[in-house]
Parts: structure tokens; C-alpha cells; sequence
DNA sequence: TGTACATCAGTGAACGCGCGTTCACTGATGTAC
DNA sequence: TGTACATCAGTGAACGCGCGTTCACTGATGTAC
């Protein structure tokens, strides 16, 4: 049964785009090749056509995951902050956030793997830079560190949180994040 | 090879204990029943005179890691803060915070153990909130969730990061969250 | 453009391995006298 | 206090199962004439 190569590349990103919802959903140690391929619409042995292992797929998964897009048509702050701690970013973890769900996992992975974390991490951090406004040539880094930290553990928390508290914590932080947004320089 | 009382209570302690470490240095999944008895100096068949299952020994893990201590004896909040992001922390989560380490993945385990982790997240931020000096009846609570989800994503984010990125996100966010510390009035 | 053949993407059975779990057994512990 | 026996915490072999991975096969695709 074989298909014609611009099929076969669409299959490649299809097993990708779900290896990214299921991994974000569940973890990588809690979802398998066969199944990612169920849900890719083929069956578990076309895989290795594909992908060397099944490390191989987690690496290359983080990788588009983490890949830089264009920081234009970002958000304002404001905005994003709104999307990023509201019930639903909460609950649908498989479109979410890969750092959120994925950078504890992540950390336990290959060298490979880790490599497109920090380049992801990085770029998250300059583009919360750009959103405050970089007058001063990467001065606001400290505050993008710590408000991109910030938003990272209150999802974080709010995911581990049963239903009353997880929804408190989420408008607590995102109260207290959106207060210190316009707030004097730091120390 | 019976042992008496007090040497099986010791033994169940000691598997707790290295369960504890083990999981948060690698995750639930990442570590096996039979590898939890030979940190505790026994062999694996043993397991099932102290725990049900493994899911038992995970929710019994969270329940112990994440009780209540006394607050009495809790550091200032900017020794807590520097102990806390300090690259020796990051290095060692195996005796560190289990929220940040093992948060994501308890989500995904059993209802049982979820409960456990929700009530120490709402324990943790109420002993933020005491550390902040809450003298408007937990009117400190917002700043506590905001901190202390802070703390956790700047730690999760240091992490995943490779050594010279991790080194300046443990900077920057200890920076930037000291500089809130004394900070006027939320919103 | 049409035909003949080589290629190869995907199929599904099969593999080895590690895991959680079970169980017959052992010998030190706890207890009854 | 000392002896005889029942208990049971821990041992280690064995189990079933699911996983990542392999491979002979199929039949549509791509190519050569």
C-alpha cells in the first residue's frame, strides 16, 4: 500500500501534530509509538519509516513544538496573560503550552531532546522581553524571567490543583502577575 | 526471614523514603517497584507485604512528601528564596521541592493521589502567605500564589535549561521576585 | 500517451524485554504453656 | 525463665502483559521505454 511522497509527508506531520497533543496530554513514558499512530490514522509498523525510535520522535516532537515562530503577531501582554491562566489553557493541555506540560518530562530526556528545550526556553524568554518593551537593550530580561516563570508555575499549579483551588490560583496569580506588569524597576 | 515490629516499621519507612527520592529525581514511570526495594536493601517480592500496588506506593510517596510541616521553624522568606533558586536546588531535585518536581506527573495519577497534592499546594500557599505576615486575614494570599508560582516555574525552567541559560534564569527570577517582595499593594 | 517493471510506504504478525504482580518457601519472631 | 509451636516478613523464581522494535509481505506509485 504504498502512497505518493506528498501523502507520505503528510502522514510524517500528521504523527507529529498527535505525538505533540498526546505527549502534552499524557507524558512521553505514557503514550506509545502504536498509539500514536492509531491516532495518526495508520497502524504502529509504518513508524520506523518515519522516525528511528521512538526517542528519536520525543526529540523531534519538542523540536517543532519549541521551533521559534514569528514574535509579530504575538499577543500584548495583557491579553496573553488573560489566555494564558484561564480555565480553558487549563484543561486542554494536548493544544497547550509545551513548556508547561512537557518541561519537567523533558528535562529526564537525551541530550538531543534537551538541546531544543533550552533553545525553546530561550526564545520564550526573549519574546516576553520584546512584549514589555526592550528600551534598554535586553534590560527587561530580569522582569521576562520572572514573569514568564510566574505564569509557567501558576499553570503548573493550577493543573495539580483540584477543582476549587486550581480555579483560585489561577485568578490569584494572574491578579498579582497583571499588578507588578507596570511596576518600578527592579533591584 | 521474619524481622520483628519495629525493624518492618523501619523497612517501610525506608521504602517511602527512597521512593520519595527516586521518583522526584526521575518521575513515576521512570522508576520500577523492584529498583525502589534494592535502594531499600531488599529484594522486590517483598514489596506487596507493605503496599497494595504501585499506584498505593505513589499515592502514599505524595501524601508523605507533600504533609504539613510545622511552620514554626519555616526560614525568612529571602533565605527561603535564596535557598530555594539556588543552583545546588536545581541540582539536587532528588531531596528538593516535590512540587516542582513531580506536580506535572502527579496530575496524571490516580484521583487518591491528586488529593494529597492539592492539599499540600493549598498548605504550601497558606505558608507563603504566613512567611509574607498576613495581617488583613489572608489578605496576603494573592501575592503568596503569585510568589510561590514564581518560585516553582522559575525552578521547573532551570531545569529544563541548559547550564549557562539555567544558571541566568536562577538569577534573574531570584532578582526579579526579591525586588516584589516589598512591594506596594496588588490591584 | 500507453505499457512493464522496479520501488517502497504502509501492513500486521512476531520478537525480546522489562515491568507489575503472584506465590511456594524459609527461617527468625512472637506466643502459649 | 525455658521450651515448642504458630506466625509471617522477606526471598526469589515465575507469570502475563504491554511496550519498542523487526520483518516478510502487499499493492499503489514512480519510472523507463
Amino acid at each position: 500500500m504504498r502512497v505518493n511522497r506528498e501523502q507520505m509527508r503528510a502522514n510524517r506531520e500528521r504523527i507529529l501534530s498527535e505525538a505533540g497533543r498526546l505527549f502534552r496530554e499524557r507524558g512521553f513514558e505514557n503514550v506509545g509509538v502504536a498509539e500514536v499512530m492509531r491516532a495518526a490514522g495508520m497502524t504502529h509498523g509504518g513508524f520506523y519509516g518515519h522516525f528511528a525510535s521512538k526517542d528519536d520522535l520525543v526529540m523531534q516532537t519538542l523540536t517543532q513544538l519549541f521551533a521559534p515562530r514569528d514574535a509579530a503577531s504575538d499577543p500584548a501582554m495583557t491579553d496573553f496573560l488573560d489566555v494564558y491562566l484561564s480555565p480553558e489553557h487549563r484543561d486542554s493541555p494536548g493544544t497547550g503550552c509545551p513548556t508547561a506540560a512537557l518541561s519537567v518530562d523533558a528535562a529526564r530526556q537525551t541530550e538531543a531532546a534537551r538541546r531544543s528545550l533550552s533553545a525553546g526556553i530561550e526564545a520564550q524568554i526573549a519574546r516576553m522581553a520584546a512584549r514589555l518593551g526592550d528600551e534598554a537593550g535586553g534590560h527587561n530580561r530580569v522582569a521576562a524571567t520572572g514573569i514568564w516563570a510566574a505564569m509557567v508555575g501558576a499553570l503548573v499549579l493550577a493543573r495539580a490543583a483540584d477543582a476549587p483551588l486550581s480555579d483560585r490560583i489561577l485568578a490569584d496569580a494572574k491578579a498579582w502577575i497583571a499588578g507588578r506588569l507596570d511596576a518600578p524597576g527592579d533591584t
